[in-house]
DNA sequence: TATTGTTATACTCTATAACTATA
DNA sequence: TATAGTTATAGAGTATAACAATA
């Protein structure tokens, strides 16, 4: 494995540093749904891939403390987004599920995110967005890594 | 401009955001320098970068309302790693500029930054390595936008 | 004893609103 | 009047520590 590009590696885990936080920030006031947090959408996210999830594994995908979660599920809850029911065959255990009403939100949010992705369809041109695909699985990869 | 990618832009913005988020989380913790938040970091870089600026040039860089750049001059300033004059032609404003501290700590947080580097690297092959040099300024000029 | 989830509490970062000083 | 910066205050989101129930 040649140590060439080791430097150039750094400029550009500087720059996505800084630009991850920034952009971070941005995202946070720029939500496709009011009154839904960024990690309360992605714990809804993650429900729509996986079916249902234990609080303990959201907790661990989200890379969040328990307690946190325990918060940002009760919140979902409260906003009948999901559903809890007692584990089959654990009963310290709890299983998170999305509802119906959920699924009808996630793809109202979808229409949403396409408005301000027109946005910044015009700042972008075709080239950059081709970067920015071929680097969005990456970028997933690392934030899991 | 064909509108044919504007599905899969949509796919990458979805894919972005959460990783961006989820990146935000961790980056947070796994600070290069305790001590220092990432936006007290990212002034930094600017200052390194600007020379010198006032703080409602840092606050509209870095995407931050005035009084919360107040804050983070004033903790900078207390660490020793900003100064602040007066300005030399509007005696309401102020002029901001990094220590000689702040370039030996950038130098010394750009040493530890090369440890945590080393271990993505692990994680990553070449190609992948590739797609993220490419997107970093996209990522940059995106968070900016 | 170890593990899952919760409660209680505190901290960090940022925002808004109101104020001061200068232009 | 308008602008630069500050002070005071509040809110969102997360963490740690201590606890309950179950394994």
């Amino acid at each position: 494995m040649p140590d060439l590009s080791h430097g150039d590696n750094a400029a550009a885990v500087n720059a996505l540093r800084s630009a991850v936080m920034l952009l971070g920030r941005r995202l946070k006031h720029q939500r496709v749904d009011e009154s839904l947090s960024p990690t309360e959408m992605s714990v809804l996210g993650t429900l729509a891939r996986c079916g249902s999830a234990t609080p303990g594994e959201l907790a661990r995908k989200e890379h969040v403390q328990p307690p946190s979660m325990t918060r940002i599920v009760a919140l979902l809850e409260a906003k009948g987004l999901v559903r809890l029911e007692p584990h089959p065959e654990d009963r310290r255990q709890k299983v998170v599920s999305q509802t119906e009403t959920a699924e009808a939100m996630l793809e109202e949010s979808r229409r949403k995110r396409n408005v301000w992705l027109s946005h910044l369809a015009d700042g972008l041109d075709e080239d950059e967005w081709a970067k920015l695909r071929a680097a969005a699985p990456v970028l997933e990869k690392l934030a899991h890594l």
